[in-house]
DNA sequence: TTTGTTATATAACAAACGATATGTCAAGGG
DNA sequence: CCCTTGACATATCGTTTGTTATATAACAAA
């Protein structure tokens, strides 16, 4: 009897609208008129799928987090090799084309919101230890004896974490030379990764191979 | 016959109280009339000295930049070792004390608001540029031969905005553990910075004036 | 004391917000 | 054909916001 529409498919167009909205105009743009309007509808059917404005962005959150997981974990199954592997990873999680870059913009938002938000930062604290775990069995293979999993898979998690921040804030005008200097520092850091082990034994290889 | 007041000094005061609303309860909550009761006043004092929201919400983002470039140059000045000071200033860019927790809370909130204003981005922009060459002519004399300078100190600002965002972001509870490793995983990208220059060419050995 | 000027409090207001209630239309089973 | 049910638009309410206007208090000079 009723009039049958894909629930799922409505709720998606409502978060990928929000997202624009987020990505374009800031959090505070997000509001249930505005997100209405971006998906062609008015409040009252945004109302119909999402009990709250605030339930609306955590699950715009979210489904962020879940694409970007997603698309990481294929990344990393396309290949073999240990160290081609994290830097295909790497190079996944940045903000190279615009739809990373809109994905990078409204992490940015929800971090700045999540201070006074416990379930944005509750979200939010899942999503960096997820992507740390993951970071820590990629790095796993290739960190020397001598050191910390945990710092090393650290440290190029913040790596990425600074360098998507910079790429999200920068301006139109310098992105794509930004872009070319983001690829090149995770190829020197997971260079130098190599460099204490593998490298080493082999010698002098990479040095004129993949510097840039 | 007017009744003096410091106006500088009142224009602090409320600079200060806005940074602990920013910080404590995210950038929404810092109305003009929240803002104003957390320096003890009401809005017509606010409204005072500054024409918009927008003009106190300028002022306190630069002033947080400036309190921390202060901070910086200062840390800078103490050192004459190269790798010394550039791990020192390191050091002072990253939340590792309450005030400088505060400071990056703002700098994360006003982020995330930057898409949708001008005036904040080009602030942004600003004091993203002013880092990244105070960072370059401090890695100048560390990098080795053949690689890119510029590509250096991009590394290791964005290892610092990571590690700031994480700690930022970092429950109260894992706060002291997480202030640990980002400590090592700055130590671990200077040591390795020098390893590459000094160390390869000398062969590790015998380094008395420069040594780690 | 008087007076003029500034600092601040108080009040008012329109705009925008989230939330909710109500009305309307579409789609299919009886 | 009717009638139920869900999808959605529209309208409205109470609240909060930034902003502006007005009133009061403080204070220095005349």
């Amino acid at each position: 009897m009723p009039r049958v529409v894909d629930h799922a498919e409505r709720r998606t167009k409502f978060i990928v609208a929000s997202w624009g909205v987020i990505a374009n105009e800031g959090l505070n743009a997000a509001t249930l008129r505005r997100v209405a309007a971006a998906a062609g509808v008015t409040t009252g059917a945004l109302t119909h799928y999402f009990t709250d404005r605030e339930a609306l962005l955590v699950e715009a959150l979210r489904a962020a987090h879940f694409a970007a997981g997603a698309r990481m974990l294929r990344a990393a199954g396309k290949l073999d090799d240990d160290r081609k592997r994290l830097l295909a990873v790497l190079e996944e999680a940045l903000p190279l084309d615009n739809r990373r870059l809109q994905e990078w913009r409204v992490w940015l938002a929800f971090w700045g919101e999540a201070v006074g938000s416990l379930a944005l930062s509750e979200e939010n604290q899942r999503r960096i230890e997820e992507w740390r775990d993951f970071a820590e069995t990629l790095v796993l293979p290739l960190v020397p004896p001598g050191q910390s999993t945990a710092v090393v898979a650290m440290s190029l998690v913040a790596l990425i974490d600074g360098l998507g921040v910079r790429l999200a804030l920068a301006p139109a005008a310098s992105l794509a030379s930004e872009r070319r200097d983001a690829r090149a520092s995770i190829a020197r850091a997971v260079a130098s990764l190599g460099a204490e082990t593998t490298a080493e034994r082999k010698a002098t290889q990479n040095q004129g191979g993949k510097g840039v």
